[in-house]
DNA sequence: GAGACCTTGCAGTGT
DNA sequence: GCAAGGTCTC
């Protein structure tokens, strides 16, 4: 059947349409305000489209208005479009934002949504065809690594030469790129100690026997059952007329698969995406997917939008420069008609808590007005960070002055103990064979049921082929376990079956949940609890019992937990946003600091070492994500010396700093680091922490580390950047020399400041080497130019 | 069996 | 610097 065929076999059938009609008299205000390609990106409705969507050139816009487009023009109804994002939050978004161009006219969009909740629900309806019954359970990371582990254990592996967590990520390795323990290509199967498709093949019987799926799962297992089942994959054809697909750099091979079937047929598959945004090549992503588009639907139409409508042209400029570097792209050229508006501001600080201390005050000072720019409201600001243990400096450092901040995708809500226990709880309720619920749970409260009476359950079960619950009845029945525990393990299933057994009946699932945590104890168990954390838990668990109001019943909230994993509550009130790179994908904010640029954090060393030069382009494009997410103020800014791992490490400033350009770019004098250039100069590259610069051996070091510093390309590009700006000063620019007589002297009994130490009174003087009796951190030998005089020392705020 | 204490490995990104 | 896991003691 041709498109226009299918498009009129569809017309007959459903009636003279309301909406063209009604489209016809209100004319098309949902392409109003669109731009020549993006009008191009609505409009090509039929066949295979390509949109090549740079940064802040209005994807989302192009991508709603096309699903509007289709609604009003009658080519399809809500039910009939799928449309396919990464996140939750994506989804969200879109579908929020169809609803506001259609009007409340459609009952939203019920195959919009992530990959993976579309897949499970596909799955859930199909799930017989793969082994299992359609009210799985999803396994979170936790519960897959237990499993993991206890299949290694059966099958005598040492735990710690091959860890879970690496087959735990070679599986996912396989699932995101299609391959099912049969399919899995024979060297891939020999690794993990040989073993590894062997385990996988055990793992994927396990997780059947538990009626349970994994995260790939939810997209393989539906792959399987369209490539085995042509009635099933027709009939999801015939229903998705249009699909639509969004970041589509970012999808995997099992992605890609799952697309390709279900839209080979009528070919209306419409792709939106930027190959410089694709950041999750980590995650099985594949770039080669958009590279490809026109090999795989050949005759596609391809829209490039390349007018950027979110930055200053000195922003688009900077990040411009960065992406250059990277080869294999296909390359577009983002234009602005946007001011020059602010240079990048880029700058180089002592340590990682001297930067946290920095942005919090510029925060402060943006938010007042400053620098003749007009106050910004907290929520208009960002920190983006590489990785998420960075936050930490600046959670403290906001909780000390007191600065309203959120952290976005940071410590989730569904992973913190108690809820997970609690929810262990609910499982077992909707159904109580769930076995790593009751492994979860069954000493928690402590019921003094140990490994020993733990693995006497074990071994029953097994025995007699039941799920644990049963096993453990076996167990108390035969009296196999000392009385104490075994009452008590009895009050337990007394209570599963209980619970079970009023979630059947239909019982209201918010009461049955409190009724549930209160009657096995764990609410009691925190209520009892000294520790300071208790109450916070216990308020959690409230939290949770609420949020399954929102739901039909538990199972249904089960189900949302597993794919959403983020409570999706946000407080009000005005706060600075704290998230990763990858996290901030998408978002925009009128200012935006971008931290922590060191080599070997970013880029991320790890990243190179496993990945070489693709690994580093892929770091660079998390670079240039970081910085088009700016629309007004872009901050760059790095420390030369960093804790890890509890000690202080240094480092150098990131490669991707020369690769800003620098009439692009305004370079910063650090703060606290008396004099400017060499006062700067002084700290960087520094191979000891910052205390110990104080003996006269690490001087040495630091000394050594310095000359080092200084052939690193990012430094020297500072340096000589900085020597251009500070015109009469340019001996200091390049200077390798400290200046000691530029060093203050300080006298017995003065009060100083020292940047890790705080503030202390000068008990002993010996040249430049000073003994302080610092008030906080004690006696200690340090340099006179790491300190300054505590009174007058405008730059350096407490 | 449970809690205190010590050792080890770790933190790269997330549906 | 911290959390998880192991070991030791009660």
């Amino acid at each position: 059947m041709t498109q226009a065929e299918d498009h009129e076999a569809f017309e007959d059938a459903s009636a003279p349409s309301l909406s063209q009609r009604a489209m016809a008299a209100r004319g098309t205000p949902h392409l109003d305000g669109l731009n020549r390609p993006q009008r191009e990106a609505v409009e090509a409705l039929d066949g295979p489209v390509l949109v090549l969507a740079g940064a802040g050139t209005g994807k989302t816009k192009a991508l709603t208005c096309r699903i509007a487009h289709l609604l009003a023009t009658g080519r399809a109804k809500p039910w009939e479009i799928l449309a396919v994002t990464f996140t939750n939050k994506a989804a969200r978004e879109m579908k929020h934002r169809v609803g506001q161009l259609v009007g409340g006219a459609i009952e939203g969009m019920p195959w919009l949504g992530t990959f993976h909740s579309l897949g499970n629900r596909i799955l859930r309806r199909h799930a017989e065809l793969v082994g299992l019954e359609s009210n799985f359970t999803i396994l979170d990371t936790d519960d897959q690594l237990r499993l993991l582990k206890q299949l290694l254990q059966a099958e005598g592996i040492d735990e710690k030469r091959w860890p879970p967590r690496l087959l735990a990520g070679l599986i996912d390795r396989w699932k995101n790129r299609g391959w099912t323990p049969e399919a899995l290509p024979p060297d891939e199967a020999s690794g993990f100690n040989r073993r590894g498709g062997e385990l996988y093949a055990a793992y994927q019987r396990r997780l059947k026997e538990l009626n349970a799926v994994d995260f790939g799962d939810l997209l393989l297992h539906c792959v399987t059952i369209f490539r085995t089942h042509d009635d099933v994959l027709e009939q999801w054809r015939r229903r998705f007329r249009y699909i639509l697909v969004d970041e589509y750099q970012d999808t995997n091979v099992a992605q890609y698969l799952w697309l390709r079937l279900l839209g080979d047929g009528h070919r209306n598959v419409c792709c939106v995406g930027d190959d410089d945004q694709s950041i999750y090549g980590w995650r099985g992503a594949e770039v080669g997917n958009i590279l490809r588009f026109e090999k795989d639907f050949p005759g596609a139409t391809v829209v490039r939008l390349e007018q950027n409508y979110r930055s200053t042209a000195n922003i688009l400029a900077a990040a411009s420069g960065v992406i250059r570097a990277n080869e294999g792209r296909l390359g577009k050229t983002l234009w602005t008609e946007a001011d020059q508006g602010e240079k990048v501001r880029l700058i180089g600080h002592w340590d990682g808590e001297e930067e946290a201390r920095w942005i919090g005050e510029e925060i402060e000072a943006m938010r007042r007005g400053t620098r003749g720019l007009e106050p910004l409201g907290l929520d208009g600001m960002a920190i983006l960070v590489r990785a998420s243990f960075q936050m930490r400096a600046f959670e403290d450092r906001f909780l000390t002055i007191g600065l309203p901040y959120r952290v976005i995708g940071g410590p989730r809500f569904y992973e913190r103990m108690e809820v997970r226990d609690a929810m262990a709880y609910f499982r077992l309720a909707v159904s109580p064979a769930d076995d790593l619920a009751f492994e979860r749970i069954v000493n928690t409260p402590k019921r003094g049921l140990g490994d020993k009476a733990q693995q006497t359950v074990q071994v029953v079960a097994r025995e007699a082929g039941v799920p644990l619950v049963e096993g453990a009845a076996l167990v108390v029945e035969r009296e196999m376990i000392p009385a104490k525990g075994r009452n008590r393990l009895r009050t337990l299933l007394e209570g599963i079956a209980r619970w079970h057994a009023a979630s059947e009946a239909g019982e209201p699932h918010v009461e049955l949940a409190e009724r549930i945590l209160d009657e096995s104890g764990y609410t009691g168990m925190w209520q009892g609890d000294k520790s300071p954390e208790a109450p916070g838990r216990l308020e959690n668990l409230k939290e949770l019992v609420q949020a399954l109001d929102e739901f039909e019943n538990l199972q249904g909230f089960l189900e949302h937990v597993a794919l959403v994993m983020d409570a999706g509550s946000e407080d009000g009130g005005e706060k600075v946003s704290i998230m990763t790179l990858h996290a901030a994908k998408g978002l925009e904010f009128p200012a935006v600091f971008l931290p922590g640029w060191e080599d070997g954090l970013f880029p991320s060393q790890r990243s190179m070492d496993e990945s070489g030069m693709k690994g580093l382009e892929e770091e660079r494009r998390l670079a240039y994500v970081g910085l088009t997410r700016a629309r007004e103020r872009l901050t760059v800014s790095f420390a030369a010396n960093r804790m890890v791992f509890g000690r202080w490490q240094n480092a150098l400033p990131s490669r991707f700093i020369d690769e800003l350009p620098a009439e692009h770019v305004e370079v910063l004098t650090p703060p606290g680091l008396y004099g400017g250039a060499h006062g700067a100069a002084a700290g960087f590259g520094a191979a000891t922490a910052p205390g110990a610069a104080a003996t006269p051996e690490s001087e040495l070091e630091a000394r050594a580390a310095r000359a080092d510093a200084y052939a690193s390309p990012g430094w020297k590009r500072m340096q000589a950047r900085r020597g251009e700006r500070q015109l009469g000063q340019p001996r200091e620019a390049s200077s390798l020399v400290i200046d000691v007589e530029a060093v203050p002297a300080y006298e017995i009994g003065e009060r100083v400041f020292h940047q890790k130490f705080g503030y202390g009174r000068v008990e002993d003087a010996e040249g430049d080497k000073l003994t302080v009796a610092f008030e906080k951190a004690g006696v200690k030998r340090v340099v006179a130019r790491f300190l300054t005089a505590a009174d007058g020392a405008g730059d350096v705020p407490f």
